[in-house]
DNA sequence: TATTAAACGATAATTATTATCAAACGTCAA
DNA sequence: TTGACGTTTGATAATAATTATCGTTTAATA
């Protein structure tokens, strides 16, 4: 535990963010959650040992960590749906900075293929490829 | 024009779906944009056709092609944010129905190749596969 | 320990989406 | 073709997710 707190204490430093309480128990919150949860659950995870702690505040923090690197999100596509008219299979080329989605047709990559079994009793429906990184536009 | 309306009149026919003006001024919208647009693109696109038009219609319908297959969504993970924690290159495995994502190991799966370039200018970041389906729990 | 910038908590505001409900419309059988 | 009936529409309220605002508190550091 004292070794947790100086841990994050020189993660801070390195980071150049402030140690609060709040922020160590949002952290360690996160780190202790191996499942990817949501902003709320981390919220109701937190309130256990800290009851008066603020919404806003685990929010404000989740996107300090997400700028500084201590954190990710899952997936650029959260916020707002985005719809699909192309039916057939196909994968998807991604941009960071403008959320711009291209088709990568099916034949333009060699198939997915796994190395060991996967979790038993999981059905595979699809695969769905994402290709990350900045559009020409972008990345001038 | 003509075929397009006697087209859409028999794909309502197939999915059970009455035949309304907005309906197909909103399908033929969607089906006209090729970059995955969000709701309220689609409905200031519609707008153009219908002014009257409420913003409200067009999800409803959105959310009748999705649901009769009409139409999809590009990705399972709009709505909430859900937070990574694992920093180091990793996949995944989402359920659809719950919506729980778990770990798939780097190594676990060979790695993407591409069989063609890519557009000009685009910059690769990394590569994110999902293996979609239902997971144990839910398959039963 | 005093100064100062950063963080916190409360809460308002915004954005995205769904729900409600009365009026209008589409379907289909007579 | 008409009329009954279920569906869809538009207006708008409600809800969910997130961000902004702002006065107060706290942490860094000199
Ligand atoms: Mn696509
Ligand atoms: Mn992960
Ligand atoms: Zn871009
Ligand atoms: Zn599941």
């Amino acid at each position: 535990m004292q070794f947790d707190a100086d841990q994050f204490r020189s993660l801070c430093a390195e980071h150049g963010l402030a140690v609060t309480h709040q922020r160590q128990v949002i952290y360690q919150a996160l780190m202790s959650m191996h499942d990817h949860p949501n902003p709320e659950v981390v919220y109701e995870k937190v309130r256990k040992r800290i009851p008066s702690i603020s919404l806003a505040t685990v929010y404000k923090n989740i996107k300090t960590f997400v700028d500084s690197g201590l954190l990710r999100e899952v997936s650029l596509h959260h916020g707002p749906a985005r719809l699909e008219t192309n039916l057939d299979p196909h994968h998807h080329l991604v941009c960071i900075q403008c959320k711009t989605i291209v088709d990568l047709d099916d034949g333009d990559l060699e198939p997915v293929r796994l190395k060991k079994k996967l979790p038993r009793g999981f059905s595979v429906q699809r695969y769905s490829v994402e290709v990350i990184g900045l559009c020409k536009h972008c990345s001038t």
